[in-house]
DNA sequence: CATTCGTGGCG
DNA sequence: TCGCCAAGAAT
């Protein structure tokens, strides 16, 4: 594929692209915001409906800021790397006090604030304000990889390189910029999956230089596979689960019961308290931040 | 640049 | 069953 024809992938969009809230017009850029970081690593399934009890409690940054850190734990819930929300509280709070309750528009700023990368700052100049400016996520690194490079999947992540990528195939028209990130990434998500690609229904079918190359195998050096029994992570997870699932403090005894290896046990509960995911209250009882 | 950081569903 | 995967960021 010598150059992206992007009337396809914008014709696809519109009939096939999914209707997602965060997609809907009447979203705010604090809407968007919210959402991208909820999908960071988790899937569309488990983000919509915590989502939406979201924006119902919190419309606007200024009223998350108000609440306290373990009131946003709570209805974090179950989505996984919960210092994803102490950091969307954290962004919260400086919207509010520093950009006049605004999520801000500029790349720049968006990447200087707390839990917001390359990807995220780039996803919402892109999708809130309609910014032209190249988005890559794991689905669009799969999609180039794959429709320009005619390699079976992305090797690993380089952000510099992964942006340049991408930015050589972005229309040059500002509107079909916008809307040809969200297409490449739906595409990735619906379409040019990781495993069981469904290329007979892939709009780029035809020009696609994997397509073209007789879609050969990764050759790319071996992606490791991450673990998860046994790690510091789900120990983590389990202690957090405990706080959660509790009205308010509870003795540590409630929280030795969850894991056998003491070592690893103290470790991680010191890590949390490192991470202020959680605190000891006057009397040594253990709690979410905030909530004593 | 490589690791760490949750959770659950699916083939 | 269990490895793999799901809109990354921080260090």
């Amino acid at each position: 594929m010598v150059a992206m024809n992007h009337e396809l992938l914008l014709g696809w969009w519109d009939t096939a692209a999914r209707d997602l809230p965060w997609r809907r017009p009447d979203c705010t850029a604090w809407g968007v915001l919210v959402s991208e970081i909820m999908l960071q690593q988790t899937p569309v399934s488990r983000v919509e409906p915590i989502w939406h009890e979201w924006l119902a409690r919190w419309p606007v940054p200024s009223a998350m800021a108000a609440s306290s850190q373990g009131e946003v734990l709570r209805m974090w819930g179950k989505l996984g790397y919960p210092r994803r929300a102490m950091r969307l509280h954290e962004a919260a709070t400086a919207i509010a006090r520093d950009h006049g309750d605004v999520v801000p528009s500029d790349v720049e700023t968006l990447e200087s604030l707390p839990g917001i990368g390359s990807y995220t700052a780039r996803a919402v100049a892109t999708f809130a304000y309609g910014q032209k400016c190249a988005v890559v996520d794991t689905n669009v690194r799969r999609v180039v990889a794959r429709a320009v490079h005619g390699a079976g999947d992305a090797g690993p992540p380089s952000t510099k390189r992964d942006l340049r990528d991408v930015e050589a195939i972005l229309p040059s028209s500002q509107q079909d910029a916008a809307v040809f990130s969200a297409a490449l990434m739906e595409l990735g998500a619906l379409i040019c999956t990781a495993r069981n690609q469904k290329c007979a229904d892939c709009p780029l079918f035809a020009e696609c230089a994997w397509q073209l190359a007789g879609r050969p195998a990764y050759a790319g050096p071996e992606k490791k596979a991450q673990k998860f029994a046994g790690t510091d992570r789900q120990v983590r997870g389990k202690l957090l689960d405990v706080l959660r699932g509790a009205p308010g403090p509870v003795p540590k005894m409630q929280l030795d019961v969850v894991w056998n290896d003491i070592t690893q046990r103290e470790k991680c509960l010191v890590s949390l308290l490192d991470d202020g995911l959680v605190e000891v209250t006057r009397d040594g009882l253990f709690a979410l931040p905030g909530e004593h």
